[in-house]
DNA sequence: GTGTTTCCTGAAGCACTTGTGAAGTTCTGC
DNA sequence: GCAGAACTTCACAAGTGCTTCAGGAAACAC
């Protein structure tokens, strides 16, 4: 989760996925490229990156397609970057599942700025923040926000909400979170609801709505309900 | 969030204000405006809206730092709407966290195209996810949803559920059910017909169509009919 | 060295889940 | 329509799982 963003560029014109290529890897991305549909959609499952750059007009197999398919099983953020310019392409791209679209000639600042947007979304790599609802953890600077309020966090604390709040809606067991947060004891204590009822006494003061939920007879889960 | 999403506008032109708030309302939207920048982001607090459209030239206080007070404590998507077209404005506003950058004049059906893309995010398409007919099981977060109403089961009752759901149309007999769902026990008695029955007595809430049908001298089965 | 905070344990109390047997209802074949 | 079989529902007792509390050991700050 920490490593570098990948991102995939499927595009048809070799010079422009050169270039978009070149710019990504300054800005400290990996990249991968395809220059049609059907290599782009094989590629894209096989690599699973963190943000897709689609052209529209490709050869084999058309962008949008390849959206619509690529949204059935995921939810990684779809760029696309096309010179169909007309309001009707731009609904329906959108409609197909796209997160952006950008109309050729483009600006390589902005095109960076928009991949910085929304891989900072998917990726707490990026800006070293989880968010979940309305709960900000800053992961650098070991800083808990709930609504703008300032929660102080000891370390085994701060573990314990980092995992919960990296996954928000999943729910983990107290085994898998005893194995992650607490890997050198062996159990048998009741460690885990107990920090479960530290963090909640914190974020959850009178008023505010619950955050980290039990699911009996499996775990425990933070989200937003 | 099985309610009408709601959407906060701010935006100091009227008529501009009001146009995106009927277009929006057209759409099945909620919707809240605000005209300056200290009113938009007291709004914000305030309502707590799923998405937040701002223009960047407001009275008061500027829609950037808007934009970067919200992003302290929110993770709601920002679509930012203005005349300042230059392409360090779009990164600025994009840097300042916002998730999209729209120049006026606009299209409508690209604003809403774009609004229902972010909003669409904002819901997390889950991973393990089962659905028959209108029953939908989120098997990571321990979900189950019976027409977008939230249902509550045990652990239990979870497990059947799953097998059944899992293999819709499979008619399984006791034997069968028991087996897997209570491995540890020896059989003799009725506990499985007792959990469907505690089953349709959840999913089947009055008027409801039918889910669990009983395969008379053979066992159960999940269907759509 | 003293005081404070963090970390973990064990136990008590409570609420919910679970499984059972029996009573009640529906269905089927004759 | 009746008898028996199959299925459903009910009420309850036992068990389990969750939360909270109090306390001691360890780590940390001053």
């Amino acid at each position: 989760m920490d490593r570098k963003p990948l991102v995939l560029v499927v595009e048809d014109e070799k010079d422009i996925a050169r270039f978009i290529e070149l710019e990504l890897a300054a800005e400290g991305y990996q990249t991968e490229v395809a220059f049609d549909g059907v290599t782009g959609l094989s590629k894209f499952r096989e690599v699973n990156p963190d943000l897709l750059i689609l052209d529209l007009m490709l050869p084999v197999l058309d962008g949008l397609e390849v959206a619509r398919r690529v949204r059935k099983t995921s939810n990684t953020p779809i760029i696309i970057l096309t010179a169909k310019d007309s309001i009707s392409d731009k609904v329906e791209g959108l409609d197909a599942g796209a997160d952006d679209y950008l109309i050729k000639p483009f600006s390589i600042e902005e095109l960076l700025a928009r991949v910085r947007a929304h891989l900072r979304r998917v990726n707490p790599a990026v800006t070293g923040e989880v968010r979940v609802a309305d709960l900000v953890m800053n992961l650098d600077g070991r800083e808990v926000f709930r609504g703008g309020r300032r929660v102080e966090l000891s370390a085994k604390e701060f573990e314990l909400l980092e995992l919960l709040a990296r996954n928000p809606g999943k729910v983990f067991s107290r085994f898998e979170i005893e194995e992650k947060v607490w890997p050198e004891y062996t159990g048998g204590s009741n460690v885990v609801d107990v920090y479960i009822g530290y963090l909640r006494r914190k974020l959850e003061e009178s008023g505010e709505r619950r955050l980290i939920h039990t699911v009996r007879g499996v775990g425990y889960v933070l989200r937003e309900e």
